[in-house]
DNA sequence: CTAGTGACCCAAC
DNA sequence: GGTTGGGCCACTA
């Protein structure tokens, strides 16, 4: 399976933002949700400019364990984004996206299976 | 096919 | 504030 979609999107996040898992799984409609980003980012290929640093946990928590995680930190802070206690001011900090959050669907005319 | 794991999320205790 | 458990789905053995 091809995760571009979700490098793409991640690359499309500005300096000095970050954005969740969750909200990229959104945006993109992956059938995995944020696992399936999860899972994508940790196969995320590098020399491709695919700042994997700014995708964070809900609540802008940071999920990445070591080494990696002092890397992000790092390279977060570098870009101004502020990291404490390992967690973002999601109020500054979050790439604001036109996601849509997935709740009721009235009038559906697609029910389940 | 089942079972285990994972850079997830959320509710509940 | 922390730990548990369920859900959700992709990937590997």
């Amino acid at each position: 399976m091809s995760w571009e979609p979700v490098y793409r999107l991640v690359k499309k996040i500005p300096r000095g933002r970050v954005a969740t898992y969750g909200d990229l799984a959104r945006k993109l409609r992956l059938p995995g949700g944020a696992r399936a980003v999860g899972y994508a980012m940790a196969a995320c290929p590098s020399g491709r400019g695919i700042p994997w640093h700014r995708v964070v946990g809900a609540g802008g928590r940071l999920r990445i364990p070591e080494p990696h995680g002092s890397l992000q930190r790092r390279l977060l802070e570098t870009e101004g984004v502020r990291v404490e206690f390992g967690r973002i001011d999601m109020d500054r900090f979050k790439w604001k996206l036109k996601a849509r959050r997935a709740k009721s669907k009235p009038g559906k005319s697609h029910p389940e299976r």
